[in-house]
DNA sequence: TTTTGAGTTGTTCGA
DNA sequence: GTCGAACAACTCAAA
């Protein structure tokens, strides 16, 4: 019987179920404290203003659910370097868990950490709580990191069975007294609402974080919007995604908890094969994305192809915030961005959309973009979200030809085909009937005037002319090659 | 070592 | 309206 307590760092893995630096903390048999660290290093990267809310709503079920275990969570602000190794001091810790994380910066610190609380005599045991893989244990032939998806999900598929989910842990022998600590704070301290107006309401009126609402969605998913999913998930007017990669990116719910509960449905209840493989491949390009940022570990910094670091951007700031208010003129790309801004999210079709819509037609750097996202996405992911950004610039992984230029026009005949995601996200225009909502410059003005819409007041006229910007972008990339 | 097949998501043009 | 070709070769992964 162990009598010196345990510390379960918390990261990114705000969950009991499934969670093996929990179940192995309250295996160890003694009390056990429960501690997230809100960082403020600037050595690292910190979550954005919409991360940070989804991780304050997510601390109370969590703090709840910890304490039906008997243990306590402490929230602390300030350094994990300095903080983590004096709370064990004083604590008395004979065991520190946490579970693993994937970017350079987190992986200097947290094996920092690890070998310095050794050096004190404690135990120090880390874990997988948030990939199906390890990025080391998938391999090309040659032992080197995979670059292609493809091969990468064909070989990960091909070691055999994902490991089960943990079952939630049974609750610890004895119930610690949480020690006091100056650098506390209360979850409602991890973001305190200083802009105004208060965006935050819309992301409430949105999302209802935490492990609880992970799970009850996830079912809705399986009974609802999985069937059809190949055929209709690049419809952002059909409701046929899942919605869980913010509870991913907080670890209200882990992969192994998806895939499980996905192939025990697809087995009893007759999905179709291609819905579910779909599905699993989208799970597998978050994989691949930590693939991705294990062996290049800055980046949402770095162009994982070196050849882009002489592209020459034009970084107009003037066009860069029209984006990002959702005040381009081309209705896709403006609803696509105030739903990002409204709710926290975008459907991913609509993310290629703006993405493609920033870097290629307004030429401005795809780090500004990922910016922007990481910032505003309640899903903001430290492995999607850069390798994401990077496809579309063409300078990533597998990156989408340079010819690729998305058209917006087109993309929202094709995916929001009767305009309905374009009227709920850019009002000014619901007058417009399916065939004008797209080009809205286009249309005759008698038609402009039955809608209301008074082009350059209510809803303003294209920034950059389309084919212009596409000939201008396709220069730029050749020139590259 | 060399060869070969393949590679998330598109658009435009001209027949 | 529909269809194939061009866009541009290049890199990756496996045989």
């Amino acid at each position: 019987m162990n009598s010196s307590p345990s510390i379960v760092w918390f990261r990114n893995d705000l969950r009991i179920a499934d969670n093996p630096a929990l179940t192995a903390a309250i295996a160890r048999g003694a009390g056990v404290l429960g501690l997230f660290i809100l960082d403020t290093s600037a050595e690292r990267r910190g979550p954005g203003e919409a991360s940070l809310w989804w991780r304050r709503e997510s601390m109370t079920g969590l703090a709840d659910a910890l304490d039906r275990l008997g243990v306590p969570l402490l929230i602390l602000r300030g350094d994990p370097a300095a903080l983590l190794p004096d709370l064990a001091a004083r604590l008395g810790a004979g065991a520190v868990f946490w579970n693993r994380r994937y970017g350079g910066a987190e992986r200097h610190l947290d094996s920092m950490l690890k070998s310095a609380l050794r050096a004190e005599g404690r135990i120090v045991e880390t874990f997988n709580a948030s990939l199906l893989r390890e990025p080391w244990d998938v391999r090309s032939q040659a032992g080197t990191p995979m670059k292609v998806f493809t091969p990468y999900w064909r070989a990960s598929l091909a070691l055999g069975p994902f490991a089960a989910p943990l079952p939630v842990p049974a609750p610890a022998e004895m119930r610690l007294v949480p020690p006091a600590h100056e650098a506390m704070i209360s979850a409602a301290d991890i973001l305190t609402i200083a802009t105004t107006p208060d965006w935050s309401g819309g992301l409430a009126a949105a999302w209802q974080p935490g492990e609880a609402a992970a799970r009850d969605l996830l079912g809705a998913f399986i009974d609802g919007g999985l069937r059809g999913y190949a055929a209709l998930r690049d419809r952002p007017d059909r409701d046929h995604t899942s919605r869980l990669s913010p509870y991913l990116a907080a670890g209200d719910i882990s992969p192994r908890q998806i895939l499980h509960a996905l192939r025990f449905a697809a087995a009893v209840d007759d999905i179709p094969p291609d819905d579910v493989a779909k599905f699993e491949a989208e799970v597998g390009w978050r994989e691949f994305s930590y693939h991705l940022l294990f062996n290049n570990p800055d980046l949402h910094r770095t162009n994982f192809q070196p050849k882009f670091d002489g592209f020459v951007w034009r970084g107009d700031a003037a066009h860069l915030r029209l984006w990002q208010r959702g005040q381009t003129g081309y209705p896709l790309v403006d609803a696509g961005m105030r739903q990002l801004w409204q709710t926290g999210f975008m459907h991913n079709r609509v993310r290629m959309v703006v993405a493609s819509f920033l870097i290629k037609h307004l030429q401005i750097d795809w780090r500004a973009g990922e910016a922007w996202f990481w910032d505003t996405l309640v899903d903001a992911d430290p492995a999607s979200n850069p390798a994401s950004w990077q496809w579309v610039a063409g300078s990533g992984a597998d990156a989408a030809p340079y010819y690729r230029i998305f058209n917006p026009m087109l993309q929202g005949e094709k995916f929001d085909p009767a305009g309905d995601y374009v009227r709920q996200f850019v009002p000014e225009l619901a007058g417009l009937a399916a065939e004008h909502i797209h080009t809205p410059w286009r249309a005759p003005a008698s038609v402009l005037a039955r809608a209301g819409v008074r082009l350059g007041e209510t809803y303003p006229k294209p920034i950059v002319d389309h084919d212009a910007a596409r000939a201008r972008a396709m220069d730029a990339y050749r020139a590259l090659t």
